[in-house]
DNA sequence: GAGACTGCTGCCAGAATCTGGCAGTGGCAT
DNA sequence: ATGCCACTGCCAGATTCTGGCAGCAGTCTC
């Protein structure tokens, strides 16, 4: 096995624990010595892996993805710069700045020429109404994310005001408005919520019962069989 | 030096080539004998780089980017994903193509469990209205990256139509429509289109005699000195 | 067709790099 | 105080990489 492929085995690893994970189980799960482990991690961290590790405890990989080398061509890098900029210019400002900080990370990495080509790339966003949500879309996403239970002042379209518990599984990106969807703790149904209408926004610690992705796939039947 | 940072500085200087170049000049562009130079071809064309050798004539390199081992954050690749889905909707089918190939790819390099949250990703784009613009877009976004001329049937907003012939270097995408940014031979001045008013969309042979990132640069200072 | 040039592969010895073990330093927790 | 643990320098042996050589096949020019 070549170097390149166990530094990405070794990333792997590192996701799978959560808990600190010390230097000498790692080697003896690659099947190599303690001293090369430390220098492959050395070498992790120089190519910009969030490893991080404390005497006495061990090694932690702050989450990430991991990409090896790889080729696209022009208009698959258009493609996805042009999408990264229409990020950038969503109201999620927690998701607009990741969209900013990884295009960067995509810049630095280029040779000079092609960084002036990324930066006076020619595909343009329009600039978006700057309607913010009033809440932080940033909390949404670490919800699905974790699978744990929201609760929020909903606003209906009547104006109607009530005080919901939902099991976020999902968020939509429309023109004009975000949307959530979940599970409904109060009618035991799917619904969808305008983040617009969306106040008194609070994460709460309780996992909720079941996974994201049924959850998903469940909704999703429901859309393709309207009634 | 490495052998992972020659292989990049390779693609580099084979970026910089237009024409096929040999294998023993490339060898001693990069200070190595030609034998090596043939295995790291070799290594690249394994990572997917579209280098092509003929026998008789040297080495080319199909346009692309190569990008090295990269980390994002959990936030980052939502980012990217998100982006390149929105991107992946859009009307200009070439473009969308090259979305959901970018998605692809980065998918395949990714181990089983991460491709799993990537597919089943819980940020989606509200399904565009499915108005083409009758045009290729492609066609367009291939006129800019070569500083080309386009001809086209333009009917402007009193439904007036007029024969033009254009310097494009900018393509913005809004909501509802893309405008092409251009500098107009018939008008002297930069107009711009919307790709929905065009017709008899024509890509010329001639290229136009200044940059497009100067095009580009003076047109921006247009618009932040509004008359 | 002949010759020159080129891509491409197998082989092998020397060069360069990587690896593992050892010793040592200092931080952290019990 | 003791036991883990991260981390570094050092060095010999294992591993990989490199360069040179020989040989085959395809392309172009003359």
């Amino acid at each position: 096995m070549s170097r390149a492929e166990r530094l990405l085995d070794l990333i792997q690893i590192l996701r799978r624990h959560r808990r600190p994970v010390s230097g000498r189980s790692l080697a003896g799960e690659m099947g190599v010595s303690i001293r090369t482990l430390y220098r492959d991690i050395a070498t992790l961290q120089g190519q910009g892996a969030p490893i991080e590790g404390e005497a006495g405890l061990g090694y932690v990989l702050r989450p990430g993805f991991m990409l090896p080398p790889l080729m696209f061509t022009d208009e698959e890098i258009e493609a996805i710069v042009l999408g990264s900029r229409w990020v950038a210019k969503q109201p999620d400002w927690r998701l607009a700045n990741a969209a900013t900080d990884a295009l960067a990370k995509i810049a630095a990495v280029l040779p000079d020429d092609l960084r002036e080509e990324l930066d006076a790339s020619t595909l343009l966003v329009g600039s978006r109404t700057e309607v913010t949500e009033g809440i932080d879309l940033g909390v949404v996403r670490q919800a699905i994310r974790e699978e744990r239970k929201l609760s929020f002042v909903y606003r209906d379209a009547g104006g109607a005001a009530s005080e919901r518990t939902v099991w976020p599984f999902a968020l939509g990106f429309f023109d004009k408005v975000r949307v959530v969807a979940a599970w409904c703790e109060m009618r035991q149904d799917f619904r969808h919520f305008r983040a617009d209408r969306i106040s008194g926004l609070n994460a709460t610690e309780m996992r909720y019962p079941r996974r994201r992705q049924v959850l998903l796939k469940e909704w999703r039947a429901t859309l393709d069989t309207p009634t």
